[in-house]
DNA sequence: AATTTCCGACCGACCGGTCGGTCGTTTAAT
DNA sequence: ATTAAACGACCGACCGGTCGGTCGGAAATT
């Protein structure tokens, strides 16, 4: 166990490694040379803890959306009202970038990989995967308000992807636009927007 | 002048190959040679046409934005209402992988290289530039929809944000699960929402 | 009209640099 | 002393870009 753990932490260690330098360089150009100086250790370790380039990507995949996930179920398991619940998670996932810092480029790359592979025809990947479960919670989430007469009727499915998009969108333009101070203000205002447009 | 036009025809006739083979493979994975095969000519004959790879990208990409564009300055200049401007605004973009079918997924390319361009304090570039070109388009329509009383009061740059977030997130959420047949109906249930937020 | 010269678009074999992955050796741990 | 972990020089596949040569047709010459 004394030696899983250390093994654990060393892979680890690479990982955030790997984060870094393919949210700064992509997935081509970020190369295994540099993730072994930026960890500190020497090129051919990494090979201990990782089999290839691919399977370290898919590690950090991994990693990102099994926070996120983790994220949503304590938020939905949580006492409070639907209509706080919503703020919440929108408020959460676009202020990501908080907890991430830059790192957060890496969903891009991300992004980028996945809709080709969608699009190749793949099969589905843990990244849809993350999508649906988003999306069921947010359906269940606005159930729940309904219920309650907290929210109007609604074509649910279309308003979870609305929300999705919207936190997504802004995530992104964040990214883009990252030197924009008065970013809490226009959260601020895209959240109570879409409230609004879900009201009773 | 005749000369000329074969010049830009077999430009274009590149271009729409590197569109393609980059939306398939992305700008690293696919290769200058795929290019030529898909074009039907000879490598060597698409540098007789372009200085380098990066620069068959950034046609791609300029070619891509000046439709966009022109296409929010007819919709500016219309006699609509604003809240049938930004129906249609968001309605056309949401739809525009119908006019590029596959080829959209080029867009994932274009983010992940600027987002991380961004990062690297690359100066602004064409798509920032769109970015902004939309985001003021639509600050317009909202000025003038509260003018004359048609949506409430609010912070435009934070809804203007908002619409296209949304827009964006829709657009990409339809190419990963672009297989789901009742994305019309999310669709409509998103800009209905959308709409409703703003109303006056 | 026939012939020669000239042109430049087109081509793809080739070159040089790059980088993922390997492996024999060194170092550390037990 | 034995085993496990770490290392980085090395290999070779790969690919962007180059360049000398080809060839069809236009212009010049006869």
């Amino acid at each position: 166990m004394e030696k899983m753990k250390t093994i654990d932490d060393k892979k680890t260690q690479i990982l955030y490694a790997a984060i870094e330098i393919f949210a700064k360089e992509g997935l081509e150009r970020g190369k295994i040379a540099d993730i072994a100086k930026q960890a500190g250790i020497g090129k051919g370790t990494i090979y201990e803890y990782f089999k290839s380039k691919d399977e370290i990507f898919s590690a950090i995949e991994s990693l990102m959306v099994n926070d996120g996930l983790a994220q949503v179920e304590q938020l939905i398991n949580s006492k409070k009202s639907p209509t706080e619940k919503i703020e919440e998670m929108a408020s959460y996932n676009i202020n990501i970038h908080e907890a991430m810092g830059d790192s957060i480029i890496i969903f891009a790359e991300m992004w980028a990989q996945h809709s080709r592979g969608q699009w190749h025809g793949h099969k589905k990947t843990i990244f849809t995967d993350m999508y649906m479960s988003y999306h069921n919670a947010i359906k269940e989430i606005l159930s729940n308000g309904i219920e309650i007469g907290e929210f109007r009727k609604m074509n649910k499915d279309g308003v979870a992807t609305m929300l999705l998009a919207l936190i997504d969108g802004i995530l992104w333009q964040s990214v883009i636009f990252k030197n924009v101070d008065s970013f809490d203000q226009w959260k601020n205002e895209a959240i109570k927007s879409f409230i609004k447009g879900i009201k009773k």
